[in-house]
DNA sequence: GTGTGGCAGTTAG
DNA sequence: CTAACTGCCACAC
């Protein structure tokens, strides 16, 4: 994770004159519960099952810069809270949503192929740690594939809960109940890929 | 079923 | 530079 990737990408903010106002929020549907982090452009720029990685994210970017700060804002304000409650209400096979946050960029070259390829999983599909590692372009990198997974900074958007063990569901950082969750939310019956 | 060694990428020190 | 740590896999019992 390129720390400096993350400092550019406040500074150019500032430079476009955006104060550093981040929303930092935990909304609900249902069972499961997000974490999102938007930018002063409203993007999500971080998205998590876990309080933790969430955590983590606000500190990594309060660290870079002084004026970083954050504000809440309520669920049913939220830009994309018909989007997310059509999803996790199993009437949304696809997020109609503008990707652009800078964990991305600041991730690895292999992390970023890896998110790359979890992208293109199909809704209701799976495919194994093992395959991501080939598609990745190494194919012995199996267990690296696992927690560049769990690096990733965009849950749902990039469908980690889709990458599964050969044998087993695999890990998922924002508990095994959620992933379980969330595959039979979308009727996973068997790898498409 | 369970042990165990090997694995590649990332991070901390 | 090492060493430790993973959302794993294969192959033994």
């Amino acid at each position: 994770m390129s720390q400096r990737y993350l400092k550019n990408y406040l500074q150019k903010l500032s430079k476009a004159g955006n104060n550093l106002n981040f929303v930092s929020a935990a909304y609900r549907y249902g069972k499961f519960t997000i974490y999102c982090l938007i930018g002063p452009e409203e993007n999500i720029i971080h998205l998590t099952f876990a309080p933790n990685r969430h955590e983590l994210a606000q500190k990594q970017l309060a660290g870079l810069d002084q004026n970083v700060c954050f504000k809440t804002l309520q669920q049913d304000v939220f830009r994309y809270n018909i989007v997310f409650h059509d999803y996790f209400t199993g009437n949304l096979s696809r997020f109609p949503i503008k990707t652009d946050s800078p964990f991305i960029g600041a991730g690895t070259r292999f992390q970023q192929r890896v998110w790359h390829h979890i992208s293109a999983i199909p809704y209701g599909c799976s495919i194994t740690y093992k395959r991501l590692a080939e598609l990745a372009g190494s194919p012995k990198a199996v267990r690296a594939a696992g927690t560049a997974c769990g690096a990733n900074p965009l849950a749902l958007i990039i469908p980690c809960h889709r990458v599964v063990a050969q044998k087993g569901l695999g890990g998922f950082a924002g508990g095994l109940a959620a992933k379980k969750s969330l595959l039979a939310l979308e009727g996973f019956k068997n790898n498409c890929i």
